[in-house]
DNA sequence: CTGTGTGAAGCTTTTCACAGCG
DNA sequence: CGCTGTGAAAAGCTTCACACAG
């Protein structure tokens, strides 16, 4: 039923049981049951099942679901079954983290070009990678096909380099920047704020 | 009516309005309606007067709220209107990261401590600090009464290191490794994944 | 008038519970 | 039997719309 709009959570909590399913892929179990999943995931064996089927009937009744097929239709589902390839806005520290980070090294999330507005880091290197100054943004995304950015600039900078790497065509960005981005409906941004998780725990304290 | 229970959703956009207002605050505004809130916030109006009424009544009708004072309010919910002490475990690239990230280094959230279970760094530096090794881990959480632990270990010690961080009385985790960790009701965690971030977003592509 | 605070309505998401299949 | 898939019920969250205050 890929008819009827899904939740955003639900296509979130698809990542956690493909985590989960590698997991267990790994330590030899070839089936798992929705109450496994779910347990080792954090939800109930109910959501499990009603969340898969949203997308179709992946279990076998009386026996639970085959571990290879779930992920393979997941990542399907998720389109993490090909390779994306990226562009890393900023060159900062976080920028350089992020460029060794060891999944978007060898993983199906490739960094194809970092760029950075400040002509002192223009033409050095981070990682494999040169330096390219902002005014190849929309070049580098045209000839690549690029429809993610991770935006790790500051946040006085960060709309202004959204809304450009929106007119440049980027459709989802995933944010570092401590500020909620202003952009047109059909663009996706996550956001990834340690501070801002850190305040919503404190709370609980 | 902080009687009954808030829901969680509304304690993480607590920290968006924050940003907001203080945002506004910068641009030398005084006050603020719920619709201005909103539209940077990205919620509707209706929703910021009721996420805000959970907690009191804190806007002036024909007026709207009163910036400083709102802020004031919203640190005092979120307990962040203190400082608070976290330790670190994992002295890897994103450890190193994030000891040298501003927010850690001057903000209300100090990082006191930095663990690692490899020899070869115990005793080495990052940033200000010694890496402790993993045995000092009790003895530093009473100390320094630390409540709040960053994880930045791979993902094949992260429920390992969590079960000791737990053991040792902390309550909150913020885990960057990409496993859904089990632990006891009352210990809250929040994760870090840019890779799970990226999974969500292609779907929508 | 403008804009808050809030019950009530409307909508979404989760849980329940059970038919049905292996 | 065990476990999925799924309508129906329950719970939870968001929006509406309006009384009321400045």
């Amino acid at each position: 039923m890929t008819q009827t709009s899904v939740p955003d959570v639900v296509i979130r909590r698809l990542t956690t049981y493909l985590q989960t399913l590698k997991h267990m892929a790994q330590r030899g179990e070839h089936v798992a049951s929705s109450t496994e999943i779910g347990r080792w995931a954090g939800v109930s064996p109910a959501q499990v099942r009603k969340d898969l089927s949203h997308f179709g009937e992946f279990g076998r009744q009386g026996l639970g679901y085959e571990i290879g097929f779930l992920c393979t239709q997941i990542e399907r589902i998720l389109k993490i079954d090909q390779d994306w390839r990226l562009i890393l806005v900023g060159a900062g520290a976080l920028g350089h983290a992020l460029m060794n980070y060891g999944a978007f090294v060898t993983g199906r999330f490739q960094i194809v070009a970092v760029f950075d507005s400040d002509p002192a880091k223009v033409n050095t290197r981070v990682g494999q990678r040169e330096i390219l100054p902002m005014e190849r943004l929309a070049e580098i995304i045209a000839e690549r096909h690029v429809e993610i950015a991770i935006l790790a600039v500051p946040a006085t900078a960060a709309q202004h380099v959204a809304d450009q790497l929106v007119a440049c065509g980027v459709r989802s960005i995933l944010s570092y920047a401590p500020i909620t981005l202003n952009t047109p409906r059909d663009v996706h941004v996550r956001y990834i704020d340690p501070v801002a998780s850190l305040q919503t725990m404190t709370y609980y304290l």
